[in-house]
DNA sequence: CCTGGCACTCGGTAGACTTGAGTGCCAGGC
DNA sequence: GCCTGGCACTCAAGTCTACCGAGTGCCAGG
């Protein structure tokens, strides 16, 4: 091994004057692998005694220096261990993590949770994220797949109360939409249903930001109502193009993070929904599934580590879950609890419908 | 107003021996006062300065034994000021705090978010916990009015897939519930829709929890889309008794305490939606608007104190707001602040057709 | 090129001392 | 009789010092 490494690394090194050779890389994953669990400077002698690492406490010390000077390892202060920079992490994720799986008890808890899951899928993946964050305590995100490309599958308008109305749109993914209208007259419930009728067999079909164009009816009540759900339409479509957004465990990153200012600024962020989907969705479309530190552009969550997997379903990236947590987080378990988690995610709404039904007209995809 | 105190005090202490004269309810009111802005214990002579306390810092110490000694301070250590108990907390609010008007800002703010507010419930409400959580700077929740006593509005049934459709129930409140139902055979729209009318004739008009009691139909098909939407209707009905919780500026909770797990386990309290429900109705229910430290038997919240105002439709009290904060919260603030909104997230929910729509009548702030 | 040895660094802890805010108590005065 | 100023006392927090030990960098020898 230690001879392996001689020759590995001077061929390595010449092709790359920073990359590691074997004798680095075993001693950064030996210096992260320990950070990761006890969250104190790593001293040579520790990771001396690692497996893994068959040299002397000297010699990791004269590599340590080596890989302070690249930026993998930082020294808090002289006399003090190595902690992992984000650089060191992110060599640590790309190149030192194997697949890593679940253990048996969270491979049984994550079945029995698909087991039992049923209903809607908002339900199913507001539930999720509960269920991520206690597979790996960390605060748990899941972004729900959006409705582009849903067609219009119902419309219909339901009287409240005498000025009252309720449009009530269904899509073929599942989700249903509603708006109030207001209306200036009263109007009968067999009014409203016809215009309800009007609706459908203009809208029906069409993909949900389809342009509203419904022609007069010539039953002027009935346009009036017609005119009115317009507005809503517009409404419920605008609501529809923003992803739905679920956060699970928050009170994890109080377990995460002992600063109390970190905690607020990490929270701060998973309120702003949309700041959320746009991070997800970002380090994904950079092909990455961990985004450590600063990586992602995000100020508050510098210390903050996430991992992201995608919900794919039929072959669609349509979604994604993410993992919120320390920089310092437990990266082969929460890369595989999201992964599992993601896929998992993927085929239970690709099976209810939303593409499954690949026997008859594919046309429908039901998201339930 | 010294002498005053001289006759009145003895007279209440006769009265009950643990009540407040005159100066100590002053010299409480300062330290409460005083507390809440600076968080640290409170000395003599700085009440012995504040207005309303015309004693020597002398005097204040003596009545400050007295206080300590029944319960309303403490004192960290020998040599400190001191700071109120719960006990005080509760004297303060009780008959310290003027009912408290909200800042002209303040009032601005209110005022422009229920102009610019347009919409469904469900995303008013979320949006108030916004409000409310920037109003005072603690974090917020809204319990939303249940659906206990709305009547069925219209029940349809959407064909989503060729084995899957959607049972669509609309509540006169504007409520939308949905399920899916697997069918085990295909089954044309027709059908779906003649099953949904079907259901519409027998539940249209009843309550939520209306048995369910649709005879046969004569057709063997619309009879199984039936069955399969029984199961689905109980399922919806379940959904309903639940009450929808809001939750808004949980990071505010990382603003409020400085011991991060005491954020925890706030937070971890607000994760559970059935505990902030039953908490906050708890609290109204025994009359109170304030539940300070451990009144609501929580112990995660020993440390918290809690504001509810309720939300009160056509002089039903059908929802609540709520306010989390640290024991030292400023409850003048936070009193007026729910109260405002609770106020006007219900004038609003009544307006909107919910309350029994009394016929006619300008209703002008539809949703939409 | 690795290793053991050695001098050095420096954060953290413990004890001694100081400071000052704040108290309890008491004697004197209105 | 109650309030007040004065006084001795207490104790948390800050400062300073000394010390320990984990950990380092460097070097000479194998």
């Amino acid at each position: 091994m230690t001879t392996n490494a001689k020759h590995a690394g001077p061929a390595d090194a010449a092709a790359d004057p920073r990359a590691l050779n074997e004798r680095q890389a075993a001693i950064l994953d030996a210096v992260v692998t320990e950070y990761i669990g006890s969250a104190e400077p790593v001293g040579s002698s520790h990771v001396a005694s690692a497996p893994g690492v068959q040299v002397s406490s000297a010699t990791v010390r004269s590599e340590m220096v080596a890989l302070e000077r690249d930026g993998y390892l930082v020294q808090p202060h002289t006399s003090a261990g190595r902690i992992p920079t984000d650089k060191g992490y992110r060599f640590f994720v790309d190149h030192l993590t194997q697949p890593g799986v679940l253990g048996p008890t969270q491979h049984k808890q994550v079945c029995s949770f698909f087991d039992q899951v049923h209903g809607e899928m908002e339900d199913m993946l507001d539930r999720a994220t509960g269920l991520l964050s206690e597979l790996t305590s960390y605060a748990a995100v899941v972004v729900g797949p959006s409705h582009d490309s849903a067609t219009i599958r119902s419309v219909q308008i339901v009287g409240l109360a005498p000025h009252l109305a309720l449009l009530v749109v269904v899509l073929s993914d599942g989700a249903v939409e509603k708006r109030t209208i207001e209306l200036e007259v009263e109007i009968s419930d067999e009014v409203l249903a016809q215009g309800g009728t009007l609706l459908s067999t203009h809208l029906v079909g069409r993909t949900a930001s389809a342009t509203w164009s419904v022609p007069p009816s010539g039953n002027i009540d009935v346009d009036r109502v017609v005119a009115s759900a317009g507005t809503a339409f517009g409404l419920i479509e605008r609501s529809m193009e923003s992803d739905q957004v679920f956060v699970g465990g928050p009170s994890r990153l109080a377990e995460s993070f002992d600063a109390v200012e970190t905690v607020r600024s990490v929270l701060g962020i998973l309120e702003q929904q949309l700041v959320v989907v746009t991070l997800l969705r970002d380090v994904l479309n950079r092909g990455l599934s961990v985004a450590i530190g600063t990586e992602h552009g995000y100020e508050p969550l510098a210390s903050c580590a996430v991992v992201v997997a995608p919900v794919s379903i039929d072959g669609q990236e349509l979604g994604a879950v993410g993992l919120f947590g320390p920089t310092r987080m437990d990266y082969p378990r929460a890369l595989a609890a999201a992964h599992v988690v993601g896929e998992r995610l993927g085929e239970r709404l690709g099976e209810t419908g939303r593409g499954g039904a690949p026997a008859g007209s594919g046309r429908h995809h039901g998201g339930n």
